[in-house]
This record gives structure tokens, sequence and C-alpha cells, in this order.
DNA sequence: GTGTACGTTAATGTATACATTAATTTTTGG
DNA sequence: CCAAAAATTAATGTATACATTAACGTACAC
């Protein structure tokens, strides 16, 4: 028979979790918001000891931070907050590109990388920009995947996490992203080529043009809390 | 009045998190081992739910696995578990360099620097290895604490964490140290030189002779659970 | 009218009670 | 004596009860 994955046999701790975390990842439950622990028992139906351990994850994930008395509190993403978060990636992509061109990947492991390309440079033709993001995202999750390193792969996606909803919020104002493909082609051909250096050059230096184009744009928006 | 500092007004899951982790990091609660919430509750005299926090905390935190129906386990770390950690760590700490490169430092940054590096040749010259252990840390923490990025930090504090038990036991294994202080220095140098690529480079290098090191010595203890 | 002390409220930290179910033991049929 | 089924145990996930105390409001002194 088979397994129903949908149908969730899963904690309530490990479903508020989910629940809490994917309404900050797509802000719905804003940066600086807060809510009581009380509110969160109330909207789930749950009782209070399986919020609690779904808040103290999420705080050691740094997405929120757990203020005595006044519940929750989504952290809010200063400029400088991206700031730390970019350098961050930038050093740990760029290693993951190092430890590539240094491996032998197979042809599939390669159409990982060359696919969300391909659906990048297609999505910008015909400016879904959403579409784009989601490649842009799957591009440089199989960057840190293929390098089989467990962890790596975690943290880069718990500070992906972080600065999920800023780059969302600035998707719509920033230029058309169209140098990014030609960037992650550079890469990809520099891993095959085998040269460890160079595809971590390359992908250090898309990472700080990335990084500087959405300071600037948050410098804009400084107003905005994120 | 005097605010006393040490006696300790924290919440119990804050105790018990402390009180488990240092366990692990000093190799007291060792590698495999696994123990009974209920254990742990009498050890500790709390009830059942800071205990859980804690372990909940632990968890996130790449220490202890939770096994339901079993207990909570410290995870061992494998040679290969080594790796990626220190490639986690290469690529943190050289960006780090890095970063300290294109920044300006003032005297007292650079004694947070050089004062650990002296200390390390003063412990190498008198044979006292944790002493040296010990500053060589102090010289680590130094440098990504200087670049004011508080999440490299706390994810390098994190990995370190995760490897402390490891080079603590194979500390009297390796050879003397002596080529690191020399790194140190060099790595100094090329930050008050501002030059970022050689600080990097130079502190890239220093750490994969660690690793090697490291890993070579870990795999003539493979039998051995750490 | 204003500031302070006091009383009240309510949110949390902690303990405990309860429900569920994997693991183990016992029983039973062969 | 062995294997499968049934009963029991025990560890956890969850709910709830209780204790503490920060935050707030009120009243009182001046």
């Amino acid at each position: 028979m088979l397994k129903d994955t949908t149908s969730e046999n899963l904690p309530l701790a490990e479903i508020a979790y989910r629940a809490i975390r994917e309404e900050i990842l797509n802000n719905q439950f804003k940066a600086g918001e807060q809510v009581l622990e009380k509110a969160l028992v109330e909207r789930f139906g749950i009782s209070r000891t399986p919020v609690r351990e779904a808040c103290v994850r999420l705080e050691k994930e740094g997405l929120i931070e757990i203020k005595p008395r006044h519940g929750i509190r989504v952290k809010p993403i200063s400029v400088e907050d991206m700031a730390e978060i970019y350098d961050i990636l930038t050093a740990l992509e760029s290693e993951a590109a190092r430890i590539l061109a240094e491996k032998q990947l197979t042809e599939d492991d390669y159409q990982t990388l060359v696919a969300p390309t391909a659906a990048m440079e297609q999505a910008l033709a015909n400016d879904q920009l959403e579409a784009w993001a989601e490649a842009d995202e799957a591009f440089h999750l199989a960057l840190v995947n293929l390098t089989g390193n467990q962890r790596l792969k975690q943290v880069v996606l718990q500070f992906w996490g972080q600065a999920h909803r800023v780059r969302y919020f600035t998707l719509h104002l920033r230029p058309k992203p169209t140098g990014s493909t030609q960037d992650h082609i550079d890469l990809v051909n520099a891993i095959k080529a085998g040269n460890a250096n160079l595809a971590a050059e390359i992908h250090r230096n898309h990472r700080i043009k990335g990084k500087h184009t959405l300071l600037n744009l948050l410098e804009t928006y400084r107003f905005v809390q994120l």
C-alpha cells in the first residue's frame, strides 16, 4: 500500500514549528511583530508545550527572539544583518564551488546546476521574476548540495531562511538580474575545468555583486522594517 | 550593591543546557552515549520540561540527537564529520581574515591577535600543550570576533563546539604544532598590510594543513569513538 | 495635578498528570 | 522447544496545573 506522505502523523511541535517558520519566511508573520504564546496556542488549537518547543527551535535558528512576558518577536533584518548574512553565504558558497571543482561530478550532477540556470534564463526572458528567484535558489541549493557536506548545506539554508523575505521584498525593485545567468554558466565551466581557484573566485564575485545591489537597494528603503 | 553574577538566577532550562553542553564538550558525557530524559531529570533534580528544552537546543546545535524512546545520544564525530567541520571553518575563518585585512584595526585589536600568538609560542617552548591549545583557540576566536560579524562568530563557535573534544583527543598525539605560530604571524602581517587575498590564502593554507594533520591522525584511531 | 506605593493581572517558567505507543515480556498453540 | 500473538511496561509527546513575578492600573499622599 502507498504510504500517504501528505496526511501528517508528525509531532505537534514539528507541525507548529513548520507552520510558524513558513509564515515568517513568506512574510505573513512580519518582522518586528510580536505575538504571545497564548495566541499561538489558540491559533493552532494545541497546548503550550509543543508551541514552546517550536519557539525554542525557531530562536536557535535565528528567526525569532523569545521576549519573556512579551511573547515571541520576528527578528527584523537590518542592512547590517543582511551584510553579515551575505558575507557568510559568500564564504560558504564559494567554498562549495571550490569543492565541486576538485570533485568528480557525474553528468546528472551537472544537470542539477545547468537546469536551474536554463530555467533562470527562460524566466528572465518571460519577465517572470518569481520563477527566476526560484530557479536561482535551486541553483544555489544544488551548489551546496553537491558538495555532500551536510553541515555546510544546513548552515547555508539557515541563513538563506533569514534572508528569504528580504530577497523577496527586493525582487521587484532591483534591476533585472541579467548578469546572473552568465555568472552561473561561467561557474559551471570553471567547475567542469577543475579550476578550483577560478570557480571560487567567480562565485565570490557573483555574491559580492549581489550583496552590493541588495545593500544599495536596502539603503534606499531603510525606513521599511524587514 | 554589587550584583552577584555567580549566584545563578538563571532559568532551569538554561542551567541544564549549559551543564549538559559542558559535559559533552569536555568528554565526560561521551560520544555515542545515550541517556534517558528520566536520568537527566533525576541528576539535576528538576522536572522534565526544562530538561526537554535544553535537549531541543542541544539538538539544534548539532551536539546530540533526540532518539524517541531511547533518550538523547551524544553525536559521535567521524573522520568525515571532522572533514565537513574543517571545510566550513576554513571557509569562514579565511573570510574573516579577508574582512580584517580590508578593515581598519586599532592597535588594541591587533593585540587580541598578537597576544595569543605570543602565548602559543611560550606554551610550546614549555611543552604545555593544553595552554597552547587554549591560546590557539583564543587566536581563532579573536579572528572571527574582530570582524564584528556576530553570525559568523556564532557559526564558527558552533562548529568549534562540535569539534572540541576531538581536537582535545588528538592534542597529545599530533606532532608538536611548531608551524602554527609562524602561520599566525604571517597572517597578522598580511592583515596589517591590508592584503586581503593574501590573508585569506594564508589562513586557508593554515587550516588545510591542520585538517590534513588531524584527519591522518584520526584515520589511525578510526576504532576510537569520538 | 503628580508621583509613589500598593494591589491586581496576566504571561511565563516549571511541575505534574495523562495519553500514546514502541519495546519487551508473557502466554499460547503447534 | 519454538514462533506468533497477546499483555505489559516504560518512555515520550502532550495537556494542564501551579508558582512566580513583571507590567499595569489604582488609589492615596502631598
